[in-house]
DNA sequence: TATGAATGAGCTTTCATTCAT
DNA sequence: CATGAATGAAAGCTCATTCAT
């Protein structure tokens, strides 16, 4: 028997597909892959079970399309910032990259952690992501030099830069630790940069 | 009918229970927690399926005591170095320590990125987590301060170094990035770390 | 709501249904009923899945209507023969609807399996079958009586000379045992028959 | 994951374990393959769909067991007979060995018919088929052998002796043939038999 | 205590059939 | 008439957990 999955013609059906999607991420997202059955992600698509079968291989497969359709606006929201990183502003553009990026990780908590949990135990979401992450690594390289600033160890610097601010924002968002300071971290955060690309 | 879990006082009982956690958590470590059963877990410890749950609750049960019992092992093992860390040994005591996490990290590949995905989809794990790093922080900041470096913002910086060895170290070990030069990237993290405590 | 089965009147529409017709009963020809979906019926006739149900009560009903326009060429092609037998000429007939028989079987060979097995299943199948095969009966009776061979035990007679054709050309074409001689089979069957006749 | 199918040691798991076979060769023979699930199976049998699973792959796994435990009975009781067939009595022991057969076929009317139709769609079952079916031809050809009966032929004319007796009985038992005299049509069968081997 | 057979809810997936367009 | 998207019952199978011995 061949396996056929439809790839929806008509509007409505398109619409329905990305229902499909919206809801199973969301579900996943929220409780978990494990913790996520087809029927409930049917349920809250509004349609039956079978139709899920027609435009998805699997579940596996409908959070893959939902991690395509909303992984960047989650995980790598600096991408399509237009953020004129210079040399010159590097505190203030650095400050407003990590505000952004907190707000951005306050919407959906969850997901980071799910999805993160996914990274870790998950090859092909694991690849996705550090595809991404390259990216992203070199869109901010990319601003460097524009901004005429070279130096031999660019991409180590910026691989480090970016760390430093995952982790910190990670440690603002969820806390865990108390008796820290968040704006101290952030300043010294954002010295240890500059002080880095000097 | 209560449900009694038996706390094992025989030294027998208590080989067979250290067995069955020892299995458990090693199947989880190695395939992930979902693609790990009861049946395997009492295979592997070569008992039956039925005194599984004579010294567990539930599976998960017998993860969370693997955990507590080996996680420090694999994640913390710095809360064991006896590292002579001081300011004027600053560099040799990081590179020592960044050696030996890395080292550790080889070992057990997989168990690290299981355990990190239950530690982003699981409370119990992120707490029992954060609680071991928080323990880790406080005895860098021990060492720290035993070395006559007080510093008002001692709590941050001792996070963000850590945060900075961890994130270089799983760059090293799972080097997703090509063109990342590992020398030079542990070179820019241990000055970057010296720095802050200037 | 009444379900009306639309007999079609226009022509494009009696193609369509011949086209359903023969695609699925080839399918389930090749593959076997259960093994065969109504989709693939659909896709390989080129017609819509819905239309299906316009000319046909369900997928059963398809395939009893290839029945009914293949069955004869497959399993009866005997009624079509003029062949001319007689007391005189009988082994060389015999010889010739042996040969014809065979031949038949082997175009398909899957064909016939797949029957087979309905027949032995499904009673209306076992049915037609049994009506086409007292149609044969008779068919080859008439003959025999056209030729001026009376015989008390004509009816009985024929039915075993049929079963011996039928079990000569089912070893035939199936070999499934080996160290026979056909040729050798053959020769004993025809003398069997002529035996019985005389 | 290792599928593990458990062989039952415990007397009274191999007890259940025929409880299954039992029960689903019963409900295949009677309503047909397709038409049995594993719930019902389970169900008859007085135990649960999962134990279903621990001691069969699957269904076809149990009624393949069923095959190879009840197939001969249903199938070639003759394997079992002591018949003394011998030239001189010939006859009669034909006459005893069409009874038995045609007594043992009205046991399981319907067995036979499921059974054949899978003979006839499913390669396994018509290879296990054929191997018996050849075993009686051997076994057969043993007691003309033992009877001093030599003939350059006979492996092909036993065969069509099988052909014969089966064809007879078949038409006995399921008579979908009016105006077929049973009495007459034994006799022809025998006494073409016995021309057979002269 | 220990065994391993047994349970059954729960999951994924298929597909004949219907229905909105 | 025709389309093909949609339905949802039904099936096979898994596995954490319980229970009879």
């Amino acid at each position: 028997m061949e396996e056929v999955i439809r790839e929806p013609k008509q509007k409505r059906a398109i619409e329905k597909k990305e229902k499909i999607i919206d809801a199973g991420f969301e579900l996943i997202c929220e409780n978990g892959y494990h913790n996520t059955n087809t029927a409930e992600i049917a349920k809250k698509a509004g349609v039956s079970t079978g139709i899920v079968y027609q435009y998805f291989k699997d579940k596996y497969d409908i959070f893959m399309e939902g991690l395509e359709k909303y992984g960047d606006e989650i995980f790598f929201p600096m991408l399509k910032f237009d953020t004129n990183l210079n040399i010159d502003n590097l505190e203030s553009s650095l400050r407003k990259m990590i505000k952004e990026y907190i707000n951005n990780h306050k919407v959906s908590k969850t997901a980071h952690e799910e999805i993160t949990a996914m990274i870790h135990s998950n090859h092909d979401v694991a690849d996705y992501f550090y595809k991404r992450e390259l990216l992203m690594t070199e869109a901010i390289k990319e601003m460097f030099i524009k901004n005429n600033f070279e130096d031999k160890h660019l991409n180590e610097k910026v691989h480090i830069m970016i760390g430093l601010i995952d982790n910190l924002c990670h440690e603002v968002i969820y806390h865990k630790h108390d008796n820290m300071n968040y704006d101290v971290m952030t300043d010294i955060v954002i010295n240890n940069i500059i002080n880095l690309f000097k």
